[in-house]
Order: structure tokens, then sequence, then C-alpha cells
DNA sequence: CATGAATGAGTCTTCATTCAT
DNA sequence: GATGAATGAAGACTCATTCAT
């Protein structure tokens, strides 16, 4: 050891790749066992360093789950485009935004399960920005939810809130092994689907 | 269901029992807060009670979850029998039932609060316990959902987990003022409803 | 319960059984866990008691060591004394005080083995008092050493150490089971046997 | 064994390892005032640290005790194979061991008086642990005691335990002035001679 | 870039003791 | 005499964070 031959990559991606293990061990851990059950020492530990070492990258533990919080939403929206722009009958744009944010968040990424399942006020001084991102990714949604055809009598914002506390809560609930998260999303949309009249 | 209202006692003395005032402060709490970021100092100080006196009435912070834990099985249990006691036709049972679980879920007890807040996780050693009396709860409203007339391909048990997610998650969303518990309750029954066919 | 047939016991001595019991609580517990380990909720609850009601006894935790102490040196040395005062020949008398010491510290009593084994240190404030009493006991040991002939050059003060070390460190060793506290006594006193010249 | 002393550095800098200062000063402790009455304050004020700091060196107090008795019963069965591994005779092997064995625990190691004078009870999680290394170097000294020409009437296993009571009580009685660590020992090897009849 | 060592504020918990009843 | 409820000081331990090297 100590002695290294040079590698074919630059410095700058070997670094690069050194966050972005502190991220990706990060996200994982704080999608597992939460955020505030996760010590500085996991993380560093799960990415072989030691944990004075994480301060280099992010100044706090709060700024750790803000960069989290960032990827996760760019990841997240990215999917939902992706999952829905070649979708134009409303329903079915629904269905297809639901399907692939159950399919993000419950098996593609770590990041979107901090998102969803870590509140903002577990970091009390980002609360606002987290509150932002998170935000800025469920309006993302409620646009599509709000292009539904509803009975007149429903409430729009209800069913707006409804619709999104059900999706977040499948990651309470989910367990590997039964149903692919592909089937949950599937079944989820519809049941959440509504009648006209 | 355990809710006091303050008796006009000559204020803290060195005697008489303010057990029921902790267990009101540590619920009030626990579901506000969350149980880890909850301290014994926090509930002690809410109690104008001193650290170390909590442990007069309970031997741990995850005992004292657990007798909360206990008196919310109990008391949302009770709610349930008397909201659907009386009804016969399946839907309707469902609806008394969901309503019922949201008014007492966002209004009336903080102790179902934290029962639906709180994981059995984040109290490792009763985890156990604190399962099976979560189990014992969901177990009385699976039954009602389980006699409703479902279309053939739906998947039962899929809609039983999502039904308590979304009840679940209305606490995660729900913000006193321009709904009413009651409101929110009808409301989501209606968008858990399914048609036969 | 709660009433009581008049017992033919007068009533002091009701209280004084109680006293002696606390008594005995403490000592059988503090020889066996140690006085630091031994908690006043352990002495309560093994005499039936709460553990404010010991202070209805007893000033302090430490008083009650004192008290310990005080009625282990009485009962030692009537022992000592019932051993030795009708044997004349000094290595005789020797032997007969080694064996009852042995014996009781092994076997009769709980208060000679906390006198034995709590060391002064353990309660700062009556130390002095506790030296005192261990001394008093010593010193009756010490006259039957000093009456033995020993060859000039033995210097006596150790001797004289090295025997009470040894007999107290009996209780750190001994086993019940492969011997009795009377044979240890025996043997221990054959190995300190000094020839005289 | 393990003694260093004060290296003339920069006094108490963030860095620089204050491991041995640590240990040393436990052992101190430990063997003055006894593990339980030692608390990591007063280990910690002793090497100038915080409390909180020594749990980088060691997982609790228990693996801090644990330490010191290894280190103890490495220095001590060193010192026992120095004192008699050119002594030939049985009972001139016999009192060199004594004698060293005294000199070591009364004079030279804190780490001996700790092995020596905390129980293994003590610290209930490494009870066995505990219990293996002082066996380990009680083994050593039985060993010297078997190789012995004694009498045939005298119970072997008896001797031995009395033996090693008395070397191990020294340390309950002895305070510097009078005697020296060898003096004692030389006595106390004398008094435990047995004629071969 | 990274580490080894340390900090200090805070965590749950224990326990001898107090005192109104 | 005794209890139930509480105190408060102290205990071991945790953890995000700092900083010299």
């Amino acid at each position: 050891m100590g002695r290294q031959p040079a590698k074919e990559q630059p410095k700058s991606t070997r670094s690069h790749n050194r966050l972005e293990a502190v991220l990706e061990a990060a996200a994982r851990l704080f999608a597992t066992k939460g955020y505030k059950a996760t010590t500085m020492r996991d993380i560093a530990s799960a990415t072989g360093m030691q944990p004075g070492s994480l301060y280099y990258h992010f100044e706090s533990k709060q700024e750790l789950l803000l960069e989290i919080y960032r990827q996760a939403v760019g990841g997240i929206q990215q999917q939902l485009d992706d999952a829905t722009c070649e979708v134009d009958d409303p329903w079915e744009r629904f269905d297809a935004a639901v399907v692939r944010h159950v399919e993000t968040v419950l098996d593609r990424s770590h990041y979107a399960k901090v998102m969803i399942g870590v509140l903002p006020d577990d970091a009390p001084d980002i609360r606002e920005e987290l509150a932002m991102l998170r935000d800025g990714y469920e309006s993302s949604f409620i646009d599509i939810i709000d292009d539904l055809p509803l009975a007149e009598d429903i409430d729009k914002k209800l069913f707006r809130l409804t619709v999104l506390g059900t999706l977040n809560s499948t990651q309470l609930w989910y367990r590997e092994g039964n149903y692919t998260p592909s089937e949950v999303g599937h079944n989820v949309a519809r049941f959440l689907r509504q009648p006209l009249e």
C-alpha cells in the first residue's frame, strides 16, 4: 500500500468518486436507519474513512442531507418526466407517474427514499430548504393530478394530499418478496382512480 | 382516551401522582417531535419534574413508549367499535371506520398519533411488543376491509396495505386550519371507494 | 389483610424484629454483592419495605453499615472468647482461634463477612469508626498471636499482619462444596504454624 | 511494566496520543480507590482530558479494565519468570517467586495491583475474560507450589489457595514506611514454609 | 485530502436521600 | 412507623464537530 501506480483516471475523477461514495453511503443509511439514527461514524466507516474526513466534503451532517435531497429531486423529477412525456391521456399520465414514482422510491434510489422518508423537521437548520426541495418535486406531481378530469364535488386539494400521502406511505409498508415495486405501483394507481361521476 | 383536564390541586408539591401528566406530555412530544428527538428532559420539564423522577413511574424511555402504545390501542380500538358497531352495509362501515380513525388520529388523541407515527424499530428492545400492539389495531381495520365487495381482479392484500398507508399518512400532511379532521376523513373515505366492476 | 388479631408479642418486639430484618438483609447483601453494589432499594425490597422507610431506622446507608460493623465485632469477639477461653497452650489457642474465626466468617455470620470484606474506605464519612471497630477485633486476635513462642528472628508485627491477611482472604477464595469451613480453618491453622527454631 | 516517565512534549495539544497516560491513570485509580469507586471523570481529569475523550481509546470502562488486566498479566508473569528461571531448588524457587510477587504488587506496578485487587465480578460483561487472565497468572504460581516437597498429610489444594490468598492480601494491609516490599516478601515467604516432617 | 486525537454538550439512567401524608 | 412520590447530583456513554499534522 502507500505506493500507487498512476491510474488512467484523472485525479479529479477519483476524488469525485470518493465524494459520491460518501453520498451513496449516507443516502443508503439515512434511508434504512433514519437520519437521526445514522451517525457520522456510520457513514464514515461505510466509506472506509474516518469521521473527521467527512468534513472535508461537507460542512455538516445537515449539509450532507441537503445535498442528498438535491440529488434526489433531480433524479426523481427526471424519472417522472421520462415516464410521462409521451403520454397524453390524463389518467394514463397519472398511472405512469404513480408507477414510476413507486418504482423509484422502492427500488432504484436511496436518494428518493431519503427525500420521502426523512422529514424536514429532522434538520431544523435547513428545514426551509428541505421543504422547498420537497415541494419542488411534489409540484411536478401536482400538475399531473390537477389535469385529471374529476367529479365536481371532489376537493382537489384534499385529493392531491391524499394521493401524495398514499404514494409516500408505500415505503413504510413495502417489504421485498411478495410484490415487485412495479406491481405495487400499478395497484396503487388503480386504487386511486376516480370515476368521473 | 386518557385526556384529563388539569385538576385544581395545589401545584407540584412533593406528592400526588403526576403519572397521568407524564404520559400525556410524553405522548404529545413523541407525536410532535418523534420518539428519538424527544428527550427525557423534554418530558420532565413539560411536566414540571426532574428527569430522574420519571423513572419512578417507568423503567425506561422505551417502557414509557410501550405504555403509550398500550393506551393508544385500547383507545382507538374502542373508537372503532363505537363507530362501526351499528353499521351494517360494508362500505358504510368502511366509511365510518375511516372517518373515525382519521378523527381520532388528527384530533383526539396524541396516543394514537404515537402509535401511528412512531415505528417499532425506534425502540429495539420492545420492537416485538410494539409491533404486536400495532398489528392488534390494524387487524380490526383489516376485518372491515376484508368484508368489502371488491372486484375480483383487485389484490386484497395490496388494497389493505394501501388503505392503511393512506390513513396513517394523513397525520404527516394534515395541518389544522383549512379542513377539519372530519372533512379529511370523509374525503379520504370517498377517494378509496372502489366500484364493484 | 389490614385487620390483625393481637399477637402475643409486645409491640416493641415486633418493631425490633423489623429493624433486625433490615440489618440481616443488609448484611447479607453487603456480604454478597459488596457495599457499593448494594442499593438501598435492594435492601428495602429484601425486607418488603419501601426505600424511604429505611430512613426511619437509619440515618443513612453509611450508618447502616456502621451498625452492622458494631454487631459484627460483638459477635465475632464473643465467638473468639468462647473458642479460646478454656485453652491454655499458646499454639492450641491459636489453632482454636483460627478455626473459629474461619468458621464464623465463612459460615455463620454475614455480619462478620461484612466487617472483613467491606473496607473502611468504602464509606468515607465513617472511615475512622469502621477502622476502629476492625482494630478492636483484630487486637483480640493479636493478643493470641503475641503469646506464641516464636523464633527470635521472626518479625512479630509482620507475622501478625500476615496471619490476619491470610485469614481474611479465605472468604475471597472459599466456595462451598469441596471443603467445610471447619476443614479450611484447621488446614490454614496448620500452614501458619511456625517451628520454634 | 508500562510505566513511562512523562515526555517533554508540548503539553496537551489536540493531538499526540495519551493512551498510555490514560491506562496509567486508570490503573493507579482502580488500584487505589477500587473499580466501582473510580469514575471515568476521575480518570479523565487525572489525564487532563474530557470524560468523553476516553472513549476514543476504549469502548467502555469495562474494556479499559480488561486492557489493564492484560498488561498486568503480561508484566507480572514476566517478573515471575525472571525471578525463578535460574533457581532450581523448589523452596528457593518458591521464596524467589513470593518475594518477586510481593515486590511487584506492592511497589512496581499499579497494573498488578488492579489484577489482584479488582474482582472479576465487578465487571459482569467481561467476567469470564478477567477470570481467565487471573487464572493464567495463578497457574504459573501454582506450578511452583506444586513442585514443593510437602508432608503427605498436607492438602495441596488448600495449601495453594492459602498461599495465593496470603500473597494477595498483602496489598490490603501494606502501608509504605515501616517495611520495604522486599522485606515483606521475604518474611511472608518464610512464614509459609512448611517443614517436611 | 485525510487522519488521529480530542472536545463538550447532551443522552439515558441510577441512587441515596427527602418529605408530605 | 411507613409509604408514595419526588429530587438532584452524579454515572457511563454518544456524537457531531474541530483541528494540528
